[in-house]
DNA sequence: TCTGGGGTCCTAGGACCC
DNA sequence: TCTGGGGTCCTAGGACCC
């Protein structure tokens, strides 16, 4: 049974273009949060020489000469759209796992090859017509094989957006091309590790021994090397909407050197970050809160200042996980030092449903509590984010990110939908 | 002046227990 | 001077992904 690979292209400048039609055929790039650096481009920017990931100072010039539009992330936007997406893929394939925000692997089915190759042109023609994103569609025995198919069905366009890799001999010609960075699986310290020894193509890594491999690239690596070999390790994933560890971070929009505002930030990385546990219906017990200043600075000084706390009762109450973090922001600190970064992370996550009972009553993450909290979201849910909130998260938050650049949520607020002219 | 924000999995090493 | 060994759990850190 094959994999597909269904990835949009160049996702968010397409989201981009779909509502604003001037962009069409001009370059684009999106910035990403606080319109730091690029993290997309659109075919135009690419070929105008804009690197992924480069700080946005630097390109400046290039922006000017080329004409280059720019964009604020807009992850509303981008989040409904890939909904949408992911809906008709799902109704063309049933099985399949949503692997980002872009991406998806689906099992295909057919009685043979024509037939399997026509299933990815109707999705991919479905998708183009339902949403106006045009999606690259690579099929093969084994997900890190379909990745790669995936690649070449873009770079050639007399394949028409679709690829089914099956013939061995055509799959070792497409390695053969493949640089070994490429592989799904190897960043970029195994793919320096590999190039020392004359590690080039995917079909050189195809071709080392198991131990070897092994040894130097743990079982991850190994379990890349025998998809390449058309052998399946991965399989498709169910999602899961229970994330093992929450997240919530943003680089402040100014340097931060004063320990109010620290502790503000925190408070508001902790309350969004409660938010998403009890939207997956669970408690945390562990804390993590970071700081972070300015690593350009000073390169290989430490610039990272974290501590985690294990609460005594798994909670979800925004409450007592704000308490907490912004304690240890407290502590962690430090007079004179300038922060432009901070994030705080819940883990040891337990669904809600396991809750474990505690001998003073009083303090575990009680029903009433959770009643409270579940006002709280429903009301913002319903008038928007940050209706109720707690006073230590900031009222008028200094710390928060720049977008210069940000459309509109056009398919998810009433007050932004698009206007038509006649 | 200006460098993102989420996640995953694996491993080594320390703490702790019997 | 001598000072077990094995199992498990936890955490920090490193690798990776988009």
């Amino acid at each position: 049974m094959p994999f597909a690979l269904v990835d949009c292209n160049n996702f968010y400048a397409s989201c981009e273009r779909v509502f604003d039609p001037d962009l069409k055929n001009k370059p684009l790039v999106i910035l990403s949060n606080n319109d730091g650096c690029v993290i997309a481009r659109s075919a135009e920017a690419k070929e105008a020489g804009i690197p992924m990931g480069v700080p946005e100072f630097k390109i400046r010039p290039l922006i000017k000469k080329n004409h280059i539009a720019m964009r604020s992330s807009n992850y509303a936007l981008y989040g409904d759209m890939s909904m949408r997406v992911m809906d008709i893929l799902t109704q063309c394939t049933p099985n399949t796992e949503v692997y980002s925000i872009d991406e998806a692997f689906s099992e295909i089915h057919g009685h043979d090859t024509a037939d399997i190759i026509q299933t990815g042109k109707t999705i991919r023609e479905r998708i183009l017509r339902d949403t106006g994103i045009a999606v690259s569609v690579g099929i093969a025995s084994t997900k890190t094989l379909a990745k790669i198919a995936n690649e070449a069905a873009k770079a050639d366009k007399s394949l028409g957006g679709v690829l089914y890799l099956y013939d061995d001999g055509q799959i070792d010609k497409v390695l053969k091309q493949t640089p070994v960075s490429d592989v799904w699986g190897v960043g970029k310290n195994y793919a320096t590790m590999l190039n020392r020894y004359a590690v080039q193509t995917a079909f050189d890594l195809k071709m080392l021994p198991d131990t070897w491999v092994r040894a130097k690239m743990k079982v991850t690596g190994l379990r890349t090397v025998w998809e390449l070999r058309g052998r399946p390790c991965l399989d498709i994933e169910e999602c899961s909407d229970t994330r093992k560890g929450i997240l919530s971070s943003r680089s402040f929009g100014r340097p931060v050197e004063n320990c109010e505002d620290i502790c503000e930030a925190v408070s508001h990385f902790s309350a969004r970050a409660a938010e998403k546990l009890r939207s997956q219906k669970s408690v945390a017990t562990n804390i993590t809160v970071t700081l972070v200043t300015d690593k350009y600075k000073a390169p290989g000084q430490p610039y990272k200042f974290g501590a985690t706390c294990t609460l005594p009762n798994a909670t979800a109450d925004s409450g007592e996980i704000i308490a907490t973090a912004s304690k240890m922001a407290r502590y962690l600190f430090r007079q004179g030092k300038i922060y432009k970064k901070a994030w705080v992370i819940l883990t040891g996550i337990v669904p809600q449903s396991e809750i474990q009972q505690d001998l003073f009553d009083g303090e575990r993450y009680s029903e009433k509590k959770h009643y409270l909290m579940e006002t709280l979201d429903e009301l913002n849910a319903k008038y928007g984010k940050r209706t109720v909130l707690q006073a230590s998260t900031g009222i008028d938050q200094p710390w928060q990110m720049k977008q210069q650049y940000l459309s509109k949520k056009y398919t998810t607020s009433w007050n932004e939908l698009m206007t038509v002219r006649a």
